[in-house]
DNA sequence: TGAATAGTGTCTGTGAGACAATATTAT
DNA sequence: ATAATATTGTCTCACAGACACTATTCA
């Protein structure tokens, strides 16, 4: 073997072809949280949370709805980088909440060629998306159930079209709370069913010790509204006073209400980021 | 272009050469914990926190320190299968505590070309490496000191090399507990200080709510010698109540006793996964 | 006996959970 | 008045933090 004196001298010598190589692509979950239909004027019908999926027109997986996502150019982004890119795509938004996930690698999880992927989770605002979103694009409500024998049951629907997902959860060793995911349906392409729960886990994780939450909110909103959607993430009801103590220094009450609701009004708060 | 009737007829045609691809590696952040040498016999000096350093012998970084890694074979691998072989390589052990930690991107951590590098965190009893380990492979005592201005130091020491890393954190957005790492120092090969940093920082979080400590643990260990283990991790004294409290319903006592300490003898526990 | 660690008892303050009460608007 | 949500008060219980005390071995 050549020896180098020098990393310079190594460098231009350098066969760059000499590993196999692959692709990588950039998958985000993006969460946002909907208001459920109102069936009767002042009644609120609470939030449920909702994610975007996007119908390829492609092969593989022609047909089948998967996350935004797509191929990383090794020459001129980081990972991140393109997913901000296919966000900005989707959505026309820039400056969203992103948080890379886990790298996924199954062997065979793209039936072409080994494709790792990169998952990330994005959260944002519904109410900005003013625009249209690419015609191949489409939100859809999650509804989550934890079952029994380990099995998680993750219901989606767009209005139009109800797609029924099981995961199956296998703890990987008695010392942490990890979980190796087993999808028992193959109802998205890829393994985007097991990319949505692990996005899901990871915010629902970080909404008891983080503001995370707070991306998903408009600037101004009220504690009710707050609380329907820290409640929409974590899964379950709060009570009201242990709510408000736990998030009264994060937020600022400002000097406006929102009224018209049909019943009592409520101050309009917004979040405290400094102090 | 081309219209395809079905999957199978896509995949034959697929020219998978098409996108750009690049290479991927698995690195290492191995941790375990030393005991620290005792000045005077019956005085217990406490423990301190190891990583596993591999000294390069190759270009780029040639002589460097450096984590353990290596590069992925795509075609037959998945990065945690390698990342796998190669604690077996360095440690001669199978069935190590591995866990997916970062997916490491920027695009210049290596000079020769796009190198992606998936880290993981391992954990392990130091006893149970009898075998000397790979010859340029050696075990560094970590100290990490917190410090005012955002800046984090950690002094790495095998005995007979030292090395100084300084690593700036800065907080990525307001409402979560994320924090960019920019290297100050340049010790280590590629960008493996910011792998060490977050690795310590996520088993350091994985202590608080869940056991991967017991996956640092011998088969029967003392109380005290546990506590010590959760101390280095954390990174704090623990109170001695307080500490058995929470670590009560973990373990089992067993009927042997640590003797010959030069003081009072402590029971012999083990970890309890199962109830 | 004294040094050292092992192991336990108990007080106190904080904070989450639970329930109850009051307030304010629109129908 | 009544329905609906907004907002606040307060009691209790569990538990972490803190300190003190007892126990046991070996030099």
């Amino acid at each position: 073997m050549k020896e180098y004196k020098s990393e310079e001298e190594f460098l231009k010598d350098y066969d760059s072809s000499q590993f196999e190589k692959l692709s990588m692509t950039s998958d985000i979950c993006l969460i946002s949280v909907s208001d459920v239909e109102k069936k009767e004027y002042r009644r609120n019908n609470g939030k449920i949370m909702s994610i975007l999926l996007v119908k390829r027109d492609d092969y593989p997986y022609k047909d089948r709805w998967c996350l935004p996502g797509g191929f990383m150019n090794p020459k001129e982004e980081t990972l991140e980088e393109c997913a901000t890119r296919i966000l900005k795509r989707e959505t026309n938004l820039s400056n969203i909440y992103l948080e890379q996930l886990y790298t996924f690698d199954s062997l065979k999880r793209d039936p072409r060629l080994r494709v790792v992927s990169c998952s990330f989770v994005a959260l944002i605002d519904k109410n900005l998306l003013v625009d249209p979103i690419n015609k191949n694009a489409s939100w859809f409500d999650v509804t989550l159930f934890e079952e029994k024998n380990n099995v998680v049951t993750l219901v989606l629907d767009n209005g139009t079209e109800t797609l029924k997902i099981e995961i199956e959860k296998h703890l990987k060793e008695k010392t942490t709370d990890r979980y190796a995911f087993i999808s028992k349906t193959n109802t998205l392409a890829f393994d985007h069913d097991l990319v949505i729960l692990s996005g899901i886990e990871r915010i629902r994780n970080k909404t008891n010790y983080t503001d995370v939450v707070f991306n998903m909110m408009p600037e101004l909103f009220t504690l009710g509204e707050l609380q329907q959607v820290y409640e929409v993430i974590l899964g379950k009801k709060l009570l009201d006073p242990a709510f408000r103590r736990i998030i009264k220094d994060k937020v600022v009450k400002t000097d406006k209400m929102k009224t018209g609701e049909g019943h009592r009004p409520s101050a309009l708060f917004k979040y405290k980021g400094n102090h």
